[in-house]
Parts: structure tokens; C-alpha cells; sequence
RNA sequence: GCUGAGGUAGUCUAGCGGUAAGGCGCAGGCCUGGAAAGCCUGUGGUGCGAAAGUGCCUCGGGGGUUCAAUUCCCCCCCUCAGCGCCA
């Protein structure tokens, strides 16, 4: 969320970013913001001078009473007070409140390299690395491939847990495990620190690191219990230090989370989604950096240079595009997708987003950073998250891009270590 | 799930109707050739103010009693210990 006191010094940036983002609905709620929060603090100025009267009157009383002099006319005037004040609570309460609402809705302040545009039509392409492969057979698609080869059965998830869910056997389920692993060495080896999150965060902590809308749409809510399964490790490890004021030394803190994904919301089927592309739970590594303001931009084309590595790596075709302003969504202030090169539908799609949050997560969660040489001076940190790997999506691109004429698929070299030394799946 | 003990500022600990005391840590200052030690000041949130300042809030959360609540009453949450269940 937005820091109230940014909006009350940069009213016009705040304005002119949600012009940029063709919002005129949210652009509305800025005055009405300024405005609330103005009588907000009206109200606060005379609440304090009632209990400032209060507190003061309350020690006459009690002086009177140790002199033994009469207090009847300090308790009249003692006793109008309690009313007023809780009346004006009332009122800078639901001011209050309605202030955060729109806060919570408004979304971050937009980079200035972001693209202007519409939709993902409009996203511009960065550059593209690799060369996809010329194929003199006709591709099956990814699902039917794991199926036929009993790498994956759909079917009897679908039976048990429903559309969207699979089971992964043998080959497949060992290169997931070997995709993970793949991802946490080599963040491992870049000063990341790998962690294992809980798989279930409250509603609290939630609020601090998603986009409101979300909630219906994505998440899965425990039922009868204040826990929602997580959509991404990022949630968590967000979460992690809410209300936590870290030291300058401390920073850049880059943690390597790892953890299945959890996503009520898997939209429109079709024969190549179908399979692994588009699914309900998904294994993933992601990056994610608490760093200094000053930091973030550096960071965010190390993430994405961090996860090209990996593709590359894994010698996969991908083009990194700079998503822009309809499609950016109310989190980021500037997001990469790398997309990778899918053979059979002809199009690069989406495996990896890459986002430099700035401070919105952090005013959410409370984080801040002080520096070591000045005590008093607190600032809020910048948060990045990036994907390494999403395991699901990197699979349907080797089953696709290292398929054979004779159905067998070329495990990627990097990853032949972590797979006893096959050379096929 | 049961029983018990707890939740006080970054942390540890006191206070148990009169408006949060102290230790440690941390920051700044004094002292010093430099350091350590010692001493002094500060240490959460928020508002008004150009500033100097100044006010309000904060004792797990929410209600209640009272002129006044960390303190008394009610409800809820969490942590720890023991027991139970358990991969």
C-alpha cells in the first residue's frame, strides 16, 4: 500500500501514475483520500486537547482530594467529557478506515520505464535469446506425452482432487525434484539462502503482501481456521519480518523460498494448458530480496538476470518482455516476464515474472531500515520477489523443446547430475 | 484436546487504582593521542508546528467499572511447560 504521507506530498505523481493506468475510478478516490485524511487530523487535534483537558482535570482531583478541598465542580466538568470524546472517535474511526480501504486499493507507483499500453498485447519485448528448434515430426503436446509414458496421470488426480491436479510419477516427478534442486545450487552459490516456508499464512499477514482482489479469486481458505494455503513462498517469506526493523548491515537479505503453490484460479483450458501449464498446485523456487531504496533497481536485473541464467542453462529459448502499465497489476512497480519458447503453440509464454515491489509490500508489513550511523532516521526497505523456477511450466517446455521422433524426451545436461546420469526421461 | 504458568517499549525484568521504574543492548555526546572503562542524553506509534518545541496514544487484543485502569470485572487471542494424541 501507498505511505499516507507519500500520497500527502506527491498528490499529483499519485495522480498522474493512475492516468497512466487508464484507472479514472481510482483516480477518484485520491482527493477523496486527501480530503478524509484532512479532517482525520482535524478531528485528532481536538480529540487529544479533550484528553489533554481530561488528564489534566484527573490529577486536580486527585491533588484536590490529598488537600482535602472540594471537587464537585472538577467532577462536573470531569464528567461531560468521556462522551465527546468517544464521539469523536467514532467519527476519526470510520474516517479512519476508510482512508486505509482506499489505500489498500490504490495501487504502486509505476517506474517511469514501464510501458505505457492496454493489455499483455502491449508488453515489449526486451530481447530474445536462443534459437527454437526446427522439428521434422509433429510435436505431441506436453500432457499426452507424461501421460502415454506414465510420467503423469491426470485422470485419477482428476478423480480424486479434481480438474487441474495431476499426479507425477517416475521420470517426472524425479525432474521436478531435479529442477528445484537445480535452482536452489545456483542461487545457493549467489548468496541466496534457501528457505522452506509454512505452506499456510493468515489473513493478516496476507493482507501485508497481496493485491485485496486476490483473495477470492486465488487463494484456498482452511476451513475453520484463520489459514489460507499459499499461492506462491513469497507470501510467507514477505510475511516473514512484518513490524521488523532491520539494520543497513543486514541488507540486501536474499532468501531462496521453496514451496508448492497453491491457486484456486487457473483460467482458460485448452489442449496445451491443459496439462502442466495451467494447474491448482505447482512446485516453485523463487527469489526474493528485502534490500535499501537505493538498492532495488540493481537488484531487480539481478533477479532476472539470476533466472535467465537458468533458462539458459537448461538451453530452452526465451524472450524477456517489460510488462506494462495494463498488465502490470497493483503490486509492482515494475515487472520482467521471461517467456519461453513452447514449440507446438508457436509462442513464447510465461515462466518466470520478475517484480521490483518498491515499498508497497513494506508499508503493508511495517518493514523498515535504519542506518547504523543515524539512530533516528527510519526508512521503509524495498521488497523484490523473482521467479527461479516454477516447476510445472519448465516441464512442459523440456517435454516440448527436447522431445524426440520416437517419444522420448533429452533430459537438459545441467540437470543429468541430479537425475542419476540419464540422458533420457 | 486437558491442566498450569505467563504476555510490560529492541530485549530482560519491576509495578497490581493516581497516569510506566530499572538492567542490558543500541545510538549520540563528554573524556582520550586513540581506545576501553566511566559519566551524560536518547531509545515505540501518531498529530500540531518553519523551528524550538508541544500534545495524544502505547503495558497481548476488545469491551466494562471509575474523575482516573498496567492495576478491578467480562470476552477473545497468543506463547511456554506438563499430560494426551500423533508422522
Amino acid at each position: 500500500m501507498l505511505d499516507i504521507r507519500f500520497v500527502r506530498a506527491n498528490p499529483d505523481t499519485v495522480r498522474s501514475d493512475l492516468q497512466k493506468r487508464n484507472d479514472p475510478k481510482k483516480l477518484a478516490w485520491v482527493d477523496e483520500v486527501l480530503s478524509k485524511d484532512a479532517r482525520s487530523r482535524e478531528l485528532k487535534v481536538q480529540t487529544d486537547e479533550l484528553r489533554r483537558r481530561r488528564n489534566v482535570i484527573s490529577r486536580e482531583i486527585n491533588e484536590a482530594r490529598k488537600a482535602g478541598k472540594d471537587t464537585t465542580s472538577l467532577l462536573a466538568e470531569a464528567a461531560s467529557l468521556p462522551q465527546k470524546i468517544k464521539d469523536n472517535d467514532a467519527e476519526q474511526e470510520e474516517i479512519a478506515s476508510t482512508v486505509r480501504a482506499y489505500l489498500m486499493r490504490l495501487p504502486n507507483i509505476l517506474d517511469e520505464s514501464v510501458p505505457q499500453g492496454k493489455d499483455d498485447n502491449e508488453n515489449v519485448e526486451l530481447k530474445r535469446v536462443g534459437t527454437p528448434r526446427t522439428f521434422d515430426f509433429e510435436l505431441k503436446n506436453h500432457g499426452q506425452l507424461a501421460a502415454e509414458n506414465g510420467w503423469a496421470d491426470f485422470e485419477r488426480a482428476t478423480k480424486c482432487s479434481g480438474a487441474g491436479f495431476y499426479f507425477l510419477k517416475g521420470s517426472l516427478a524425479l525432474l521436478d525434484l531435479a529442477l528445484q534442486r537445480f535452482a536452489i545450487d545456483l542461487l545457493a552459490k549467489k548468496g541466496f539462502t534457501p528457505v522452506i516456508p509454512p505452506f499456510m499464512i493468515n489473513r493478516s499477514s496476507y493482507e501485508g503482501v497481496t493485491d485485496l482482489d486476490d483473495f477470492e479469486k486465488v487463494m484456498y481458505k482452511i476451513d475453520g481456521d484463520d489459514a489460507y494455503l499459499i499461492a506462491t513462498s513469497e507470501h510467507p517469506i514477505g510475511a516473514m519480518y512484518q513490524d521488523e526493523i532491520f539494520e543497513e548491515k543486514d541488507l540486501p537479505l536474499r532468501l531462496a523460498g521453496i514451496s508448492p503453490c497453491f491457486r484456486r484460479e487457473i483460467g482458460s483450458h485448452g489442449l496445451d494448458t491443459k496439462g502442466l501449464f495451467r494447474v491448482h498446485q505447482f512446485s516453485k523456487v523463487e527469489q526474493f530480496v528485502f534490500c535499501t531504496p537505493e538498492d532495488s533497481w540493481k537488484i531487480h536485473e539481478e533477479l532476472l538476470a539470476n533466472a535467465e541464467e537458468i533458462f539458459m542453462a537448461l538451453g530452452l529459448p526465451y524472450h524477456v518482455v517489460n510488462i506494462c502499465t495494463g498488465d502490470i497489476g497493483t503490486v509492482a512497480a515494475k515487472k520482467y516476464d521471461i517467456e519461453v519458447w513452447m514449440p507446438r503453440e508457436n509462442a513464447y509464454k510465461e515462466v518466470v515474472s520478475c517484480s521490483n515491489c518498491t515499498a508497497y509490500q513494506a508499508v503493508r508489513l511495517n518493514i523498515k531500515v535504519r542506518a547504523k550511523d543515524d539512530f533516528e532516521s527510519k526508512r521503509y526497505i524495498h521488497t523484490l520477489n523473482s521467479t527461479a523456477i516454477a516447476t510445472s511450466r519448465a516441464m512442459r517446455a523440456i517435454l516440448e523443446n527436447f522431445q524426440e521422433k520416437d517419444g522420448t524426451v533429452v533430459i537438459p545436461p545441467v540437470l543429468r547430475q541430479y537425475m542419476n546420469d540419464r540422458e533420457l526421461l
